[in-house]
DNA sequence: TAATATAGGACTGCTGGGGTCGGAGATACA
DNA sequence: TGTATCTCCGACCCCAGCAGTCCTATATTA
């Protein structure tokens, strides 16, 4: 359980591999990240066509044509395409203020649920695609990826 | 997306219930817990069943029977809860060592995202059934819950 | 023995994710 | 200007898995 579709998967790997080529405004076509990841070709399109509503992704259409990233991959967590492809991280099916919800007005679980939701997200918002990306690399300095991964109790939340 | 199911749901709600109500070692049936949150019973019982079969939860047969802790809700994690339910929290189909998995042999993106799961669990084990039923309480003392959330950098990982 | 409780297998309806197909629009190049 | 190549986008199908139901067996108490 918890986890995360397909698409979520194909859409880290596109931003991944354009991260990781990304030296200065590379660009890869659709085709050519399917074929190096045996990604369906039209189902990867999809997913890219997402991205590029979410700002995430610039696409340039035509010949010689394909994607490259809308901003620095540093500037991209690993919520921000999760959520570009799958909508919104919700560990419940309702939301504390979704009043509608006929059968959990009695309902005990909301409110604790939706703080685990929170760090969950907060987990996701700190690793950032570049971070991905800086792990594949030839260990060179080993960069302190992790050092933001320190959480702050939120006693007051 | 990453929404858990259902039957996880209940199992939390089931839990909780038991947790807020069990001084000493108080019992209350399927039906009971049912009819108190608009859970279908037969649904209800069977998610109970996977919390017995777990020993999170220990069953009484036959007239005035029902359902009591297993063990201390201080001692019971929101993801033994869900593991017992929907199995092992996974966020990729395939772990690291899973090296039958065809189409991912090219994958780049599961150790990143590996680690990732590793800390959304640790989320998960970190808040137990009795915070989740203390915060329901009038408000006493406020129990430190979150004290427990600091990350400790891992960077020899 | 009747009533009530858990245990558990078998079954169904259906939503949503994974995957496919085809056409429209944009661009590069001859 | 024409054509090939590429992205874009909507429509569509398939099916695994979840939610929920039903039925029977078993255990316990009154």
């Amino acid at each position: 359980m918890l986890r995360l579709s397909k698409k979520s998967d194909y859409a880290l790997i596109a931003m991944k591999h354009l991260a990781m080529r990304s030296d200065g405004t590379a660009s890869s076509s659709a085709r050519e990240i399917a074929e190096a990841y045996d990604i369906p070709l039209e189902l990867l399109a999809k997913v890219l066509q997402r991205l590029v509503r979410a700002r995430l992704l610039i696409s340039v259409q035509g010949t010689r044509g394909g994607y490259r990233l809308g901003r620095p991959a540093t500037h991209v967590s690993v919520a921000d395409v999760i959520q570009a492809v799958d909508g919104p991280v919700t560990v419940t099916a309702c939301s504390p203020d979704d009043h509608d919800c006929d059968q959990f007005t009695k309902c005990s679980i909301r409110d604790p649920l939706w703080k685990i939701k929170s760090r969950i997200l907060d987990t996701l918002t700190t690793v950032s695609v570049a971070e991905m990306a800086a792990e594949s690399e030839p260990p060179s300095v080993a960069a302190p990826i992790v050092s933001r991964m320190t959480f702050v109790p939120t006693a007051g939340e």
